[in-house]
DNA sequence: CACTTTTCCCAAAACGTTTTGGAAAAAGGA
DNA sequence: TCCTTTTTCCAAAACGTTTTGGGAAAAGTG
């Protein structure tokens, strides 16, 4: 009853699309004059609690949402915020990424602002995809994922002050404002373990060079042997591809044991894992019995395998929706050097992470 | 020489961000009105060609790019397309669905069109997320993924008649516009290659039902049998959930062989892979030597894999690029109906598809 | 030359909000 | 009562475009 005094629908199937109704509109309806309507629904204090009530009333009823465009166009901000990624330079272990999103959508969408996406072939088009977004006017602040030591996009954003927040870090000395997971600890957490273990050859098979996250891996790892006062053999480690991390990890996992006095355990990103499984089973060795792994990212093959793996595991929603919280604050005008925030990973112990046999 | 002219950069690391120059002061250096810088960018005829020139000329070098908000505010459209997206509900098979996107965003891009993103976690707030998309006035026309065979989303849009496109098909007697993917015929070329080689039991591992995709694949796979001379036995036709395609795959790939007279093919969507693969495993069959298997989607673990895996393989850039062309015609008022494309998918042997031994 | 047509340009309006800067009415203070 | 303060509302401007509806100058036509 209350529904269907919405003055507004004429017909039946046909009387949706003029359903929508604008702030004139709505103001004649009340009698008021536009900007009272205006203020009444943002609160302002300087329209009474009475016409208040009627006003919000009235814009429930004919359902009533002020119009984005022209609210963007007056407040002078796009309400907007963009993502770029490339698939091409992996990093969609399905359900990491698809974490970080969701949780960065979640938190957008309940600023009321939008999430734009532009899909990259590769860096060059990433920067572009990037820029028209910035100088075009789009979005009021960027999040970047993937990060590069060195990052171009980082500096192109600083040099016009243009708000950002980073998953992960880059080598930039200016502050810039950042959420990312302690690749380092997590790492170093996995290396001690297995060395407790007793493990005295333990391997790295690490992500690409000139990614920013190998690099805090590589670190946790060196600083693991060194407190379990492990030497490090240069020979123990090695690096896949993005563009094909089996096929690569496979090649160094064979590569691995051919060594004179080869690994008994391996850390690595779990994205490189069906290589190492392919090239064990054809080296004749158990996962988990003959060699303990251990992966960075809880991915779906993870819990799924027999022996299921035991791995590091990044709670990328929680981060997706810092990045956000954080940039909002940057865009309100906040110093982006106060928002530097590394978050714990947690280890999850599961079957291939036994002692030496 | 030339961009260092521009007049509005002062300083060096400070000046960027005024960098933005607007029509009307674009106008002003021109000593012309807005009105005909406007329409001189726009090529309208109404403007000479010394003027156009001239005009396009200060504009490059000013950096000029009209202010989208403001443009979309006039011209009554947002120049957006939205898009949900529903992690939960899988189908999240690395390279299908991002190579979909891929092509989406391409061709989005190409029209000067921004793409917003969704992300539910259920049917609710799918339904929830694109009505806040569409009566919210955010975007001129939304892309569907992931369809089911009774899909409201489809009744809703149809109901306003607001501009949409599908990638998949629905059960709905009224026109609309969609882009799908023949997995009928694939699954029945499939079908018959394997009978063909000799196979006489051949299962199907299919999607969930409620969705439109496995309803194709499993006509298909009758119409395969059929063609064939192939009795239907209801015993060989199982189906996995989008929850957990693997776990699932792998309970009822075991159950599958409990048969008196167990299959010595698999048809499945290769998201189903590594369930099957553990059963096979577990069960000390050999994959394409003692059970032939050929899957939907090429996704990365079927190059990698050893034996590698036959595969169905959908053109999913492609189709994306098509959603995207389609849906931008539907927006300038074509009648949806005649945008109705099944687009063929191709078969790639490789090592899964023997005859039996 | 006078008239019509074409070429080229522009002022003003419009898109739908929010913000600015009052102003009228009501309430409070003397 | 008169003056001041508070409360409540609103007209007009602004955001940066595009479109509408001319209008002046130039070119063509007889």
């Amino acid at each position: 009853m209350f529904l269907e005094q919405s003055g507004n629908r004429i017909g039946f199937g046909e009387g949706f699309k003029s359903m929508t109704i604008n702030l004139k509109q709505l103001s004649k309806l009340l009698k008021l004059s536009p900007t009272t309507v205006s203020r009444a629904l943002a609160d302002y204090p300087d329209v009474s609690a009475k016409t208040r009530a009627r006003v919000k009333q009235m814009a429930i009823q004919q359902g009533y949402q002020p119009n984005p465009v022209a609210r963007r166009l007056q407040k002078g901000k796009t309400e907007t915020i963009g993502i770029v990624i490339t698939p091409e330079q992996n990093y969609f272990s399905d359900t990491f990424f698809i974490d970080l999103l969701s949780g960065i959508s979640n938190q957008i969408t309940r600023a009321g602002y939008e999430l734009i996406l532009g899909v990259a072939s590769d860096e060059e088009h990433e920067m572009q995809s990037m820029r028209r977004m910035v100088e075009g006017k789009r979005v009021d602040g960027m999040i970047l994922t993937l990060i590069r030591e060195q990052d171009p996009r980082v500096g192109y954003l600083l040099d016009r002050d243009f708000p950002f927040v980073l998953y992960g870090r880059t080598r930039e000395t200016r502050p810039y404002a950042f959420v990312d997971m302690d690749g380092k600890q997590a790492f170093e957490k996995a290396c001690t373990y297995l060395a407790g273990l007793g493990h005295r050859r333990i391997a790295l098979l690490n992500g690409e060079p000139g990614f920013m996250f190998p690099v805090g891996c590589r670190e946790g790892y060196e600083s693991g042997l060194f407190l379990s006062g492990l030497e490090l053999d240069p020979d123990l480690i090695r690096e896949w591809k993005h563009k094909d991390p089996s096929q690569s990890s496979y090649r160094w996992t064979l590569e691995l044991f051919k060594n004179d006095n080869p690994p008994t355990a391996i850390l690595f990103q779990t994205e490189a894992v069906n290589g190492i499984f392919k090239a064990l089973d054809e080296l004749d060795l158990q996962p988990g019995k003959d060699v303990a792994l251990i992966g960075y990212d809880d991915l779906e093959i993870a819990r799924i395998h027999r022996p299921s793996l035991s791995v590091l595991r990044p709670q990328a929603r929680e981060a997706g929706q810092r990045v956000v919280n954080i940039l909002l604050e940057v865009i309100k005008g906040e110093d982006p050097g106060k928002f530097q925030e590394i978050h714990q990973v947690e280890m999850v112990i599961r079957e291939t992470s036994l002692p030496p046999s």
